[in-house]
DNA sequence: TGTACATCAGTGAACGCGCGTTCACTGATGTAC
DNA sequence: TGTACATCAGTGAACGCGCGTTCACTGATGTAC
């Protein structure tokens, strides 16, 4: 009982290098293909490796899907930094712009928000979990900002936290079908006419 | 020249309602695994016939996804009716309820905007210019209601058009992953907050 | 009212090919002495 | 500074299985006479 976890296996420069080259590899052939659709053969052809390669660096095609899951959500969180109650559209606006910048990763998060919606879709749980804890926190953000007076005193904070979430996904889909689109000024239109409300236009 | 359209065979009443059972099977199917991810083997089986059997009535698999998209879009369709300037947040507000009671065909439409953002998508094409069509006549329907004075005279149309759409997209998207959020009363906090802006609270 | 016949509806077997995973293996790499 | 050795990194072949599509075929169905 005192030491359950296996040993973390040694590795080598190399193979940490060619690890992280098969997750970037992936991440668009996911994002593509969704993850009943990606091949582990095209994966490593792409990558330069056998499909053994690759599964000496991840056990089974799912472990490989979650490495590049944590690893998106590692990158969107780093990129769009910790939410301020004084600015409290900052954090959306970056992670709008994050999408804008990191095509493949948008497409990726959209994708897997699709398919996972089925239960017995391998990341079915940790995505649903990832949107639930989303949502509460984007509430708490609303709700320190509306005491501070940032955002209007009538917002329905629940519906508010999920309509940020929506706009976000959805403006997503609409670029990734349509780049010319400008999601930035959508996002930008949606703060102004529905979170700021009348008056106070310099936030 | 004067008649290039194939001539279209004849059908018996059994054909065509093994050909519909085919459609009906094959919308989960789509939209549980994506079109990459799909087998027609999986849905002959699901629909009691061998794959020969399916293929008899469709030419190939794309011509199926073609055939599933386009009953999806005419059901939606019929579900919405026409748009009323007069009232004009119940041709969306009748959208959403048709998403909730069709589950099935809200993960297809869900699974293919993912799906067909990549451009080799089979539905790509077909996709990208129904967001095209569904936008310019939610603006113009925005457009008439402004005039009425049914929405807010400083609404930009363009972003908001787009954001109705997102919404929806949105939302449903949340549904799908988690079925016990209210799409409804969210999607009511964003016509009251946005759309129709402070004062006159009767449409 | 019956019959010949064109066509539909669907089967069964096969086509070449790709799937995820396992396994025994070979050389490269780093470490301990 | 050199060497033995454990382990990593990756290959090549094979496993049973599923893929979309083609093809020759059989009985059922409706139509024309």
């Amino acid at each position: 009982m005192s030491s359950n976890a296996p040993p973390p296996r040694r590795t080598y420069p190399k193979g940490r290098a060619t690890r992280q080259a098969i997750v970037d590899t992936a991440i668009p052939v996911f994002a593509r293909m969704g993850y009943h659709g990606t091949s582990l053969r095209d994966i490593a052809a792409r990558a330069g490796l056998t499909t053994a390669g690759v599964l000496h660096h991840f056990a089974s095609k799912e472990q490989l899907l979650d490495e590049v899951l944590a690893q998106r959500e590692q990158r969107m969180l780093a990129a769009r930094g910790q939410a301020d109650a004084e600015r409290p559209f900052d954090h959306e606006r970056r992670s709008v712009a994050h999408h804008q910048e990191e095509r493949e990763l948008a497409a990726l998060a959209t994708m897997l928000s699709a398919e996972a919606a089925d239960p017995e879709h391998p990341a079915h749980a940790s995505v649903a979990e990832r949107y639930r804890a989303d949502v509460r926190s984007t509430r708490r953000t609303l709700e320190r900002a509306q005491r501070a007076g940032h955002v209007r005193a009538d917002l329905d904070l629940d519906a508010a936290a999920r309509l940020v979430r929506s706009v976000s996904d959805g403006l997503r889909t609409q670029w990734l079908l349509d780049p010319t689109i400008d999601m930035t000024a959508a996002f930008e239109e949606f703060v102004r006419g529905y979170l700021r409300g009348p008056g106070r236009h310099h936030i």
